[in-house]
DNA sequence: TATTATTAAATGTGATCACAAAATAACTGT
DNA sequence: ACAGTTATTTTGTGATCACATTTAATAATA
């Protein structure tokens, strides 16, 4: 019976997904940058099929918005849309941060001082993709912990969402600031301090968001 | 330019994700239900290519899953999963009540007493479906106030995942008690008591999942 | 009778095609 | 040079097919 381990080739339209998924959600897209079936199954090599189930997906999903003619391209968020993710974020997060706490332990604190590290280096060296893929990966590696999928997959759902927005922000605004709050993140896991640890998250979060909305 | 009305046919996938998603949403659909691509196209009288795309755009929204051999079905939510959906109803719900709170005049509050007779009136003659429909349109007539697209989104994404389970809920417990909380939240409505409302709002959607996960 | 082996049916994936609608390019006349 | 018109290209939708895998149904064996 070990030897379950078969092939499960994880098909084109998943490996696709996650591909096209992680770009949107790094930034790797502009707002308001169009994708066409034909385009993207070129791109991957693959016919129209796999390529408009990836794209409808990614659609349901929010991270790509369709036109009144059918057309797709990620979403140009107005303020007001964009004033709601945010205070999503500043809701879901400090939720899920605080079911993880009980379980934070040295091995995961150690973790996210490493990422931290690499978020300093990516604003050190300007690269903004490296950064919102570390900042990403510290908040998603605390979340982790909460046992908790159908939050975190609401939370990640807001990330796709933002995700070429925040591209444009870091390109105009630039990451001048390493991240302070990450450092009261950690210091609230460590003390085991609930309340401290919703209140920075949130602040965390928010912060980014909010020099946008005006 | 006034006959800028356009056929603009919603094409089959809108027309059969509507109605299936309504399906689930209410509860039409027991736990564990399997769907395949030619049941719903031989059902909608479409061919395969229609009925895939909306089977996983469903699937995309948490309103089925996919076996790791593809197949389709409805969810049967563990009980983990139960609490943390009925916690994210807790969290978003009562967030985008307040946002309507400021909106909320005396016609929205006329029509949600027009739909809270319509709830007894279903628990009488022991219509779960009816039930279900009403409730629901009870909440989200209200959320649309809030002009909160995004966070209504995320609520419905809830209401969709929990759709069929909450059909086996109302089978096996059956609906005995007409919804006493709506009233308290139409009165903190009137009153413009926000955190009244919040509360009203938060008891009245964990209640009725809570007694599933035990 | 129960359990395994074999066969048949059902199912999802990907490819290809035709078609209509839309977006873009080219053109024409002023 | 510009606005309006026409032609061309691009694009999404739906249908149909072949194929491999999985599920079920059936037969065989102990």
């Amino acid at each position: 019976m070990a030897e379950e381990a078969k092939i499960n080739e994880p098909s084109f339209q998943d490996r696709i997904y996650r591909e096209l998924r992680q770009k949107i959600m790094l930034g790797d897209l502009t707002p308001g940058q169009s994708l066409t079936l034909r385009g993207v199954a070129e791109n991957y090599e693959v016919s129209m099929t796999p390529a408009r189930e990836v794209l409808r997906r990614l659609a349901a999903e929010g991270a790509l918005i369709v036109t009144n003619t059918g057309r797709f391209m990620t979403p140009i968020l107005s303020n007001d849309r964009l004033e709601e993710l945010a205070a999503l974020r500043g809701l879901l997060e400090p939720e899920i941060a605080a079911r993880a706490l009980p379980r934070a332990h040295l091995t995961l604190i150690d973790r996210l001082q490493l990422i931290n590290s690499r978020i300093s280096q990516a604003v050190i060296q300007k690269e903004p993709i490296s950064y919102v893929q570390a900042n990403l990966e510290f908040h998603r590696s605390l979340y982790l912990r909460a046992q908790a999928p159908a939050i975190l997959a609401l939370v990640e759902n807001i990330w796709l969402q933002i995700g070429p927005t925040m591209r444009n922000l870091y390109e105009k605004v630039g990451v001048n600031e390493t991240p302070v709050h990450h450092l009261s993140i950690l210091a609230a896991l460590k003390s085991g301090n609930e309340s401290e640890l919703r209140l920075m998250v949130r602040t965390d979060v928010t912060k980014g968001l909010r020099m946008l909305t005006r």
